[in-house]
DNA sequence: ACATAATAGTTCAAACATGAACATTACGCA
DNA sequence: TGCGTAATGTTCATGTTTGAACTATTATGT
């Protein structure tokens, strides 16, 4: 009746997830050595990625799309505002929000950076054909999808 | 002559990886809400996982393990040992050496746990079909071989 | 055997992320 | 209008992660 608890390790989702996770930890790794000499984190490459995708976004929302808390954001903002890679505005309709936008330094950085990281993105994925990336980013974002409700 | 530079965002490698990227992050913070009843953190589940697949091992190993400086390793550990979950037996031949083992209680505290994570995982990856979950699997362990030596 | 290298673990300061409390501004509805 | 509520961004205390210097121990090479 007491059926034995099957341990993870025997599950291939676990196993597979750990995978996932793993690389996941290596290639974030990389990216921040790689990025050093441009003297940039991860986590500012996401902030200029966001910004440069979505111009004039505000703060809040920049916190929502980086999975992050606002007051993670205002902290990590002003270093990049004073290497004059951003600006913020406040808005005219709502004085509560700031409008974010790249200066021309800024977008200049990004495309340095991202050559950084599209290398190594090319590196890790050259191992899967096509079919095969698309069909992972194909289940990633169901994952992330599903994850948002629990 | 001057070829227009690929935007990343046109780039299938680069989106789908920025879909693991975020699955990864989605779901370590929902395991970090869910573990929270636990008392534990995510990066401490990893180390009794560890543990629990690998008695006696060493704290430079158990670092490698997780992708961590030894010096975090440090850090985490008295934590975990102060609660009595955890062992930290000097080594005979090596009096450099720490071995770490779990105790009874942390070995139970694991059980617990890993039935939230195995929930989690399972919830996540319940969108995937067995062939596609492996293959995911088979891919993510290569990236993290050919990140190895970068 | 002895000097030199390498290895295991610790300590410490600095960088970073987090969540709660707060100020300011906008909105909704009587 | 005006009061209660919600939203934006900031501040601050706390906990985490990191990397570099340090101690102690072992391995190596001549």
């Amino acid at each position: 009746m007491n059926i034995t608890q099957e341990l993870p390790w025997d599950n291939p989702r676990f196993r597979n997830w750990v995978a996932v996770a793993r690389a996941c930890h290596v290639l974030e790794r990389t990216l921040a050595t790689k990025l050093a000499p441009l003297d940039l984190k991860p986590a500012q490459l996401d902030v200029l990625m966001n910004l440069y995708r979505h111009p004039g976004m505000s703060q809040h929302d920049l916190a929502r799309k980086l999975l992050v808390g606002r007051s993670n954001v205002t902290m990590l903002l002003p270093q990049l505002e004073a290497r004059g890679l951003l600006r913020r505005e406040g808005d005219e309709k709502d004085k509560r929000v700031l409008r974010l936008n790249l200066t021309e330094a800024g977008e200049a950085l990004l495309m340095r950076a991202l050559k950084v990281h599209m290398a190594l993105i090319e590196k890790a994925m050259s191992q899967s054909t096509p079919e095969q990336c698309d069909m992972i980013g194909e289940q990633m974002r169901k994952i992330a999808e599903v994850l948002k409700e629990a």
